[in-house]
DNA sequence: ATTTATGATCGTATATTTACGATGAACGAT
DNA sequence: ATCGTTCATCGTAAATATACGATCATAAAT
């Protein structure tokens, strides 16, 4: 960001625009599609998966995690993902207030 | 982005994501509450409602119609703004999408 | 205890984002 | 023609984001 002034904005348009960065890159659309889609959800299934290093998908996780889009659990050396369907919900919920807003839909 | 692998995504993931990507910084999203509340819309009344400098509101401006979710028109010397109902209502219609399937919303 | 598997973190290079002052371009008014 | 208004763009500084190899930490298995 950069000498940012996002402090200077409300709780609720900072929230939304930090939802919105961790849906700002592709992989993590992925991510999340792959982690619904699969029953088990390793951070090594989801490497296999995409066309990046396993360094970096950990690193797109983690900015998930960050706001709260999904959760990982470690189980033995493996750590099970999975989404976070509150926060999602909230996500989901505060985009529709946004449209609703600002969009005829 | 930084030696970006964003091309061996899908069109659609990549749309979605670059769409979030015009929503993730919270004087975008005021930009486009501003937009839809006011009837006249020019960049000088939108810095005036904002904590920033004319040249960076104008940045991100050009962001928001970058992807489309907003338009300016030239009236003289002023530029007339406005959001773009056609994009937005797109941009709801995928991020809907994306919910329902990553989400028990 | 050593090895193996898994995944986070470190270090690093490069690109992008954010922010602002200064300048430039376009137009209306004088 | 000059001036004032409006807004985009340029130049630039600092922070973040993206990507990867290498390394570290943890726990199960041998």
């Amino acid at each position: 960001m950069a000498v940012s002034k996002a402090d200077e904005f409300t709780r609720s348009d900072t929230w939304l625009a930090d939802v919105a960065k961790a849906l700002s890159h592709p992989a993590r659309i992925r991510i999340l599609k792959i982690l619904t889609d699969m029953n088990v959800c390793m951070c090594g299934d989801i490497v296999e998966q995409l066309p990046l290093a396993q360094a970096t998908v950990s690193q797109h996780l983690k900015e998930l995690k960050r706001v709260g889009l999904i959760q990982g659990e470690i189980e033995g050396p493996k750590v099970c993902y999975c989404v976070n369907n509150k926060t999602l919900q909230k996500a989901k919920k505060e985009l529709d207030r946004l449209f609703s807003q600002v969009c005829n839909c």
